[in-house]
DNA sequence: GTGCACATGTCCGAAAACGGCTAGTCCCCT
DNA sequence: AGGGGACTAGCCGTTTTCGGACATGTGCAC
């Protein structure tokens, strides 16, 4: 995750915790949670809180966290990440709020029907939470197998949006400890 | 149970409650009781309540419940199923109106002795009731065991073929809690 | 450069579980 | 003795479950 130019970027609150946006001159280039995976370095970058773009995002995230389904138009740069990356991204945005897709039904979307693995790497790696929806693809069967933000604010997006109430994630799925130590160290 | 072509059907009323009759171009390829086991998903099946085998089916049992002891000759396709399980289900065509046999004498007619259990696994997954007749075989000892459609209806068919009256299926067979709830699922 | 780890899905083989059973045993009760 | 009920161990095709092997682009640590 590197960029052309360096980003302005400003903090806000939201309910599920403290996000974190920043933007360059052609758009709004990123936006995490507070603890997320995957975050970028921040070096040189700027706090601006007064940044419209910015202002614009915090404002749109306090009506989709009300439950406000207005559709968005704020600019985004994607610019960041590889070609494939990036076709992975735009991608999410063709799924509409309140649906979700799978993993594979994504990468058959792309024409890459066997790059089922490397569509969710890009998925994990999305730069900006929410707005591009990689919380709507879940697993084949329904499960909701991961989020970079934590499979909590996984869940408590995808209530707000489809008003379903889904499986509180397991705190140690299949057996496997070294995944529940993962997602516990980034959240204890 | 899986079917080469899409069939048709058609549901009807009968003394026992209503059925779903169910045909291919090869002939009638199912007949069931509602809230039967083993019901199929009819995924993609055309409502054709004028399909003539249909009709013919309808009138037939219409005549059958009427005690009418005519010999059918409507075309049977027990295609969908295993070869196995098809062997059986020609087997039972071969058991007369009026009389029953039993599970093992009937895995001994069909040179597998000892296979008394899958037979009937296989019996029980008979796709076109009352006319295959599935219902006129009962345990070594003569107590009815099990029916797909439901106890009572066991009761009620063997009841009117033979003139002869059957105990009424206990409630709670052997105290098997977990059998008896399915029933009652199945039934209330 | 190399190797490894990933927010997965599909496929395939092996193993286990599941029945609309039966014959044999053991016990208890006339 | 003899009959009836509870319990058990085999029986075997089918269904379900489980585990491993593959495919893939990328970032990161060596």
């Amino acid at each position: 995750m590197k960029f052309l130019t360096t980003p302005d970027y400003a903090r806000f609150a939201t309910p599920l915790g403290p996000m974190l946006a920043a933007a360059t001159d052609h758009g709004l280039c990123g936006l995490w949670f507070d603890g997320q995976r995957h975050q970028p370095d921040m070096v040189a970058w700027k706090l601006a809180p007064e940044h419209p773009l910015l202002q614009q995002t915090a404002l749109f995230m306090d009506a989709y966290f009300a439950g406000d389904a207005g559709h968005f138009s704020l600019p985004l740069d994607l610019a960041g990440g590889t070609p494939f990356q990036q076709s992975v991204w735009w991608a999410l945005l063709q799924i509409p709020r309140g649906e979700t897709t799978s993993y594979g039904a994504l990468s058959q979307s792309l024409g890459r029907p066997s790059a089922v693995r490397a569509v969710a790497g890009a998925v994990g790696r999305n730069p900006v939470s929410v707005l591009v929806p990689c919380h709507r693809v879940v697993g084949r069967d329904g499960s909701l197998t991961g989020y970079a933000g934590g499979l909590e604010r996984k869940t408590a997006l995808l209530q707000l949006e489809t008003g379903r109430t889904y499986a509180s994630p397991p705190v140690c799925a299949k057996g496997d400890t070294r995944g529940a130590a993962k997602v516990l160290g980034a959240w204890v």
